[in-house]
DNA sequence: TTAAAAACATGATAATTGTCAGTTATTCCT
DNA sequence: AGGAATAACTGACAATTATCATGTTTTTAA
């Protein structure tokens, strides 16, 4: 028996939304599918006939502006449901997903999903509420990218994938990003976001072994992401 | 009696999705409030126990941000509810909203809202697909903010204006902002937006008497917008 | 109707950020 | 292991944007 159930139930955090038989009957409808580095899960305009859950790893959500750059809006770890809100809206999806590592997702049906919603009133309101918990952090997304400089933004996208993702045991953050995909979270060009990385690595905020980075002065991270 | 289910009915697109019964009893609850410009209809940080439902008039959705200026998020014009994300996820309101002219608002109990919520199915999953909506439009506005320019925000912000507010009857945006509201819209200094706005006129892509503001030559906004 | 306040405007300058061009380091592949 | 591809880095410079200072116009309110 798979462990797709998890995704939902942790996700929603609404044991009691589903009942058994709803959830053996979305349990049953699942594919489970595995992404490699870099691949692409679903891409922007795509029509979706179903949510992506992921079991394992990560993967970005991104959106490629007009000027050819890609934002990436968010990223989304074990538990996250990819592309809920277009298969809800009934529109096709406005983000593209890539897997920043190698991922194992599963598949549930659009039907499956609508089903509950129209008939679990308990489940549609966990739902609800986890979208609008969603809608609140773009909110503040919006105004960090609007009033923050780029220094800032980039000391909070560390602190960010700290909290989020965690470390490794030797104390590097266990999500290793690429400049360029640093770059693209903050907004800025890659250049900028290198040059910023290295005078945080001078100024001994950082340490840097190869690709992975570890925090090593959070409280003067921390100052910097606030204060100017 | 009062026209506030008009304000739930055309949010939620939702005829359906509420009883005769449920209208009634949202509608007795309502008590009707005058807002003046520049008053505040609630803080950020203010714990909310309804919505407001815009009857008249038109609010910003503001945020302040730690540098100690206030990053416009939202306008919300006759028929949105204010306050809706907070009182579905029972937090403090993430928002402030103020008067941006004489508005006219309906306020709706928690308790209503809830009620209908946990017990209409339709209702909740239309009230889903709406913040579904908010959430999509936030993500763009996310890719807008962190990769245009401030010139093509402003462009973009003045098309946003009549495409959603239209015109008055001499051909003028029927919304008048401040540059200072423009500016905090946009996300730039005060002086930068009327700048722009200024070269804007130089050329002749708005004509502006007084403080209203007219699209006098939209494919070139359009233009400037998308590309660069 | 006027004085005060707020909004609008412009110049000068500094700070931030982007772009282009090129070099070095790393990773990937067979 | 060795060469190609990709990512990381650096410098020089240009463009964008913020800040400060100051003057003008418009609104507001007594």
């Amino acid at each position: 028996m798979g462990r797709c159930e998890n995704c939902i139930i942790r996700q929603f955090n609404s044991l009691r939304a589903m009942s058994k038989e709803e959830l053996k009957r979305v349990s049953d409808t699942k594919t489970t599918k595995l992404v490699k580095k870099g691949e692409t899960i679903f891409g922007e305009g795509e029509k979706l006939n179903g949510v992506y859950c992921v079991r394992d790893g990560v993967s970005k959500l991104s959106k490629l502006s007009p000027n050819g750059k890609d934002q990436i809006v968010k990223l989304a770890t074990k538990g996250a449901l990819l592309g809920q809100r277009s298969v809800i809206t009934e529109e096709v999806a406005n983000l593209s997903a890539i897997a920043v590592n190698d991922m194992q997702v599963c598949f549930v049906p659009r039907d499956a999903i609508m089903d509950s919603l129209n008939n679990n009133p308990n489940f549609a309101v966990e739902v609800l509420r986890h979208i609008a918990h969603d809608l609140k952090e773009a909110d503040d997304v919006i105004v960090n990218m609007s009033q923050k400089t780029v220094k800032q933004r980039i000391a909070e996208a560390f602190i960010y994938l700290e909290e989020n993702f965690g470390n490794d045991r030797n104390g590097y953050l266990a999500l290793t990003l690429s400049r360029e995909d640093i770059a693209n979270v903050v907004g800025t060009a890659t250049e900028s976001a290198i040059r910023i990385i290295s005078d945080f690595k001078k100024l001994g905020l950082i340490k840097a072994y190869g690709k992975k980075v570890a925090i090593a002065d959070r409280k003067a991270l921390d100052d910097i992401a606030k204060g100017s």
